[in-house]
DNA sequence: TAAGCGTGGAC
DNA sequence: TGTCCAAGCTT
């Protein structure tokens, strides 16, 4: 492409040369580093997607403790699997392993494939995590570009396209295979540019320049333009939606929902809330036989695209139309969101209190 | 193509 | 504080 041209085939080599040479050097000892396969590799890419290093490292543990083997995932039940990714966001990921791992048992004799055209068409694996595992796990000479590729090379060669346009992708997944090494160090490469990218071709504030192997080929440090780069089109406004939610409990027992399969936090468990804002009265006039009604103190979640604004009561009732679940059935079997955790743990406060003053009355 | 889909860290 | 945004994919 015309971005590279200016760039000689032996400037390609050294800036590889000195990349790998920087990463094998520096990079961090990450769990899914230590020992490497196509199923850690995959398991971490997808819970790496959006999400920092440090949230996932826990949870990659306890994943890997608990389904060892794809084909310990694909016979996994799904409350198991959503609770191994509560609190980790965007839980169609862990749907999606799910079906994967039950295509790769069916077709692929219980493993990944490990070519990047295969990848691409197992559901959750998109190009660049079809990347990543055909280069790290396959070493497949193919690129993988994330966020980090996206904001290091457009600092490397100046260029102003706007990430966040699907065509500007894939023109980076050709300028990045114009400079991948042999297939052999293709996953070392790749993960050199992310880490350069994580640790001093920073996102947030002034890049660590000084620190940087390929400082002497990067076009918008030679301009003084780090800053400038990349270019991304602003993003819409979130929208705000106002709900009560209702914590019903009963001797020490919570209700909580399953949420629709379809939408925000499909399948995970929740409390009953309104579409719009209710105040205490209106709360009673639903519950006028409830031995107790407290409000609780109001919480804002923000999601990426809307924040919830709620207000919440705690009713203490046998509603018999709401299923109530012990505090221990909860913590082992059912995924709160941490949208909920707020008002799951100041029913857990509250029922703890309770018990103490019924026990000294 | 653009919108839907979570969460938390850094400034 | 509010804003940005992180190892993206699906529809």
């Amino acid at each position: 492409m015309e971005e590279t041209n200016a760039f000689s085939e032996t400037v390609i080599q050294q800036l590889q040369q000195a990349l790998l040479a920087w990463y094998r050097a520096h990079h961090r000892d990450l769990p899914w580093r230590r020992e490497v396969s196509a199923y850690r590799t995959w398991v971490s890419e997808i819970m790496l997607q959006q999400t920092r290093v440090e949230a996932v490292i826990p949870y990659f543990e306890r994943f890997l403790h608990v389904l060892p083997t794809l084909a310990d995932l694909a016979v996994a039940d799904d409350a198991l699997l959503h609770k191994l990714w509560e609190g980790l966001g965007y839980y169609s990921r862990v749907r999606n392993m799910k079906k994967c791992a039950e295509v790769c048992v069916e077709r692929y004799g219980g493993r990944l494939p490990s070519s990047y055209e295969e990848l691409c068409r197992l559901p959750g694996i998109g190009p660049y995590t079809a990347g990543a595992i055909a280069s790290i796990a396959g070493q497949e000479r193919v690129a993988a570009v994330d966020g980090n590729v996206l904001r290091v090379f457009s600092r490397i060669l100046a260029n102003r396209e706007d990430i966040v346009k699907e065509v500007t992708k894939k023109h980076y997944r050709q300028y990045v295979s114009a400079f991948l090494p042999e297939a052999a160090d293709a996953g070392d490469f790749n993960q050199a540019i992310m880490e350069l990218g994580a640790m001093v071709c920073s996102p947030n504030g002034a890049p660590s320049c000084a620190q940087c192997p390929v400082a002497a080929w990067c076009r918008a440090h030679a301009q003084g333009t780090e800053q400038e780069f990349p270019v991304r089109s602003a993003k819409k406004a979130r929208r705000i939606e106002e709900h009560t939610v209702l914590v019903l409990v009963d001797q020490g027992r919570i209700a909580l929902q399953q949420r629709p399969a379809k939408g925000l936090l499909a399948g995970l468990h929740g409390f009953a809330m309104s579409d719009e804002r209710w105040e205490r009265q209106q709360v009673e006039a639903r519950y006028p036989h409830a031995r107790n009604i407290v409000e609780l103190h109001p919480h804002t979640h923000v999601f990426s695209h809307v924040e919830w604004h709620m207000n919440a009561f705690l009713v203490e009732e046998r509603d018999p139309l709401a299923s109530y679940h012990s505090l221990e059935e909860i913590e082992e079997n059912m995924a709160i969101p941490t949208a909920f955790r707020p008002f799951y743990e100041a029913a857990r406060t509250w029922i703890r209190m309770k018990g103490a003053t019924d026990d000294t009355r």
